[in-house]
DNA sequence: TTAAAAACTGGAAGCGCTTCCATTCTGAGT
DNA sequence: ACTCAGAATGGAAGCGCTTCCAGTTTTTAA
């Protein structure tokens, strides 16, 4: 492999102006810049990356840290977040916490000595606390799906309240009046959010709400079920059911199917997040969307931005949810 | 952030020494080791990962190319992947191909510009050649869910054919003969060896295959309800289809769901690789296995017995589809 | 035409670590 | 006490690049 020292000797340069070209930098002539590319092409030389993070303290990867790296959101998510950084030079450096906290700071840890320039954090295991701290050191870092006020501005995050309130608005235009709720854990911000949104849609319309209505599941699929064969066993009637992923709603769905209630004819279902399988479900699921690839390339512009200079986008921190109506909810 | 040099002082020894402890050397006494690590902690010390590859030259990186990286598969894919190389003290490097000849390749140069010490394939617009050139060049790699006879040690891939043969064997032995199937893009290998199976299934039952009976899809969902209505319009009656993988076979559900087909009952389904998202179908598809995480964590296994001398596990290439029952297959 | 400014170029010192080589130390064997 | 392996240590040269500084050349303006 062809060093720089190779390429200045060919091109009968020094070795800083070959470095010069290889950074674009201003003040160089075009003619060495031209002898120098020859040079290049000829010994097809290749920059060591590491040698020049090493000299330049720049290593050009950002490091990704996601709770999980299977499941339907974070595909899409990963995916938008590579092709925008790869796009600009840069590259991701992937981990996975696990939903555990040691995990997530271990992961957190890594990527810092890996002298990553950036972080992207999904995380929910670690503290406001810890995160807050963290961002007193050198290593920038953006937050997804998570809202702390002291470091709002590294936030990117989801109106959940709008999504939640969408959500029952939904079911209440199409005449629904006694509506469940299948919500994920109370300890999460963003199943809080959604809820809080769904009670104000009730509010609005004049709709009692009852605790009796609602199921705390735990955002997988099995506990939508679980969520639905226990509404049923309460007794307090309903024609619809919101739920606050589309994993459980997915799950509740099921539920219904065992008690040969048909959907959306006897009773009605919304999901949230829009994930990909919804649309294979049957009936095809009417949901909320979460733009997940905005807030994944808003996120990569905010580093390359604010880590590396480059392009000067409008930044929004928060991001609208928005109806997807499928088939899921009938006209009562 | 402290260097090695600080350590050193403050230790009382060379620099040799403390590299020494740091890359757990044979020839270093328990005093100096103390003293060093006692330092380390003082200082608290961080080993700059760029330096130690610039001057080892070993980035102790990983890279993984993937055609998506969304979709069902490969979220287990690299989970799995990444948490058995940070176990091993390694990282990841994730780019995506986005399924295009062009973007591969480019991929695949930035994670060898990377430095990465070894590779992780899984792309599908590459040619055999290209792969066959790349085994010359000094960077190892494995290749995944592909088989390539002339670097076949480098591949793992599943037993395509003994999976079609188990699905269409599970219909045939359910009571079905007239058995339709949806295959993939019929270019792609694992298509046509899934398609082979099938048809091994059907002749050992001494079933006439019928060419009028199968329709080539192209993997995704919308393809599998074309191919149902197709299938349909042609009139050769069947009761059962086979589909070449999950995706279309929920899409081929929905087609039947339009023509009022009730399944299992009226048709049967069975789908191929067990997606996460075939439970959340109605009914639960049945299907056939693909153990991508035994896969994930061989080819780990590989990298790390061939690239870095650790672990001795026994290699194995070929990988055993498995039948799933569940509840899209009905007795006739 | 000339001085000053701007553009260009080269030299050399690092970036933080590994590793080869040479030197010193240790202790087993006599 | 004396060798002499072998273990333990230190010195120093890199790994391949960036970047600061100083020096040289070209351009510009008066």
């Amino acid at each position: 492999m062809a060093t720089i020292y190779e390429v200045s000797a060919l091109a009968g340069v020094s070795l800083s102006s070959v470095s010069r070209v290889l950074n674009d930098h201003e003040h160089v002539s075009k003619k060495t810049k031209q002898k120098v590319v020859a040079a290049m092409k000829e010994l097809n030389y290749r920059p060591n990356t590491i040698a020049r993070s090493l000299a330049s303290s720049r290593s050009n990867s950002i490091g990704v840290l996601v709770s999980e790296l299977h499941g339907p959101f974070f595909g899409a998510m990963l995916s938008t977040i590579e092709l925008e950084l790869r796009n600009a030079g840069k590259h991701a450096v992937i981990t996975a916490g696990h939903s555990d906290e040691e995990s997530e700071k271990k992961g957190l840890e890594f990527l810092i000595d890996r002298n990553c320039d950036a972080l992207i954090l999904h995380v929910d295991a670690i503290s406001d606390e810890y995160l807050i701290e963290l961002s007193k050191g050198k290593t920038p870092f953006v937050i997804l799906n998570r809202y702390i006020s002291e470091i709002k501005d590294n936030c990117f995050y989801l109106n959940n309240e709008l999504g939640g309130y969408l959500a029952a608005k939904h079911l209440i235009e199409q005449g629904h009046k006694d509506i469940a709720y299948i919500s994920g854990p109370i300890t999460k911000q963003d199943t809080t959010e959604r809820l809080t949104g769904h009670k104000k849609a009730l509010a609005e319309a004049h709709i009692p709400f009852k605790e009796s209505l609602v199921y705390e599941g735990d955002y997988l699929t099995e506990s939508g079920r679980d969520g639905f064969n226990s509404l049923i066993e309460n007794k307090t009637a309903f024609t619809a059911v919101a739920c606050s992923n589309d994993e459980m709603a997915s799950g509740a769905m099921r539920g219904a199917r065992d008690h040969k209630i048909l959907i959306p004819d006897q009773c009605s279902f919304i999901g949230f997040d829009n994930a990909f399988f919804t649309e294979y479900l049957y009936p095809q699921l009417t949901t909320i969307n979460f733009p997940v690839d905005d807030m994944a390339k808003m996120s990569t512009h905010w580093i390359l931005q604010h880590v590396y200079k480059q392009k000067e986008t409008e930044i929004t921190n928060m991001f609208t949810p928005k109806l997807i109506e499928r088939k899921s909810v009938k006209q009562n």
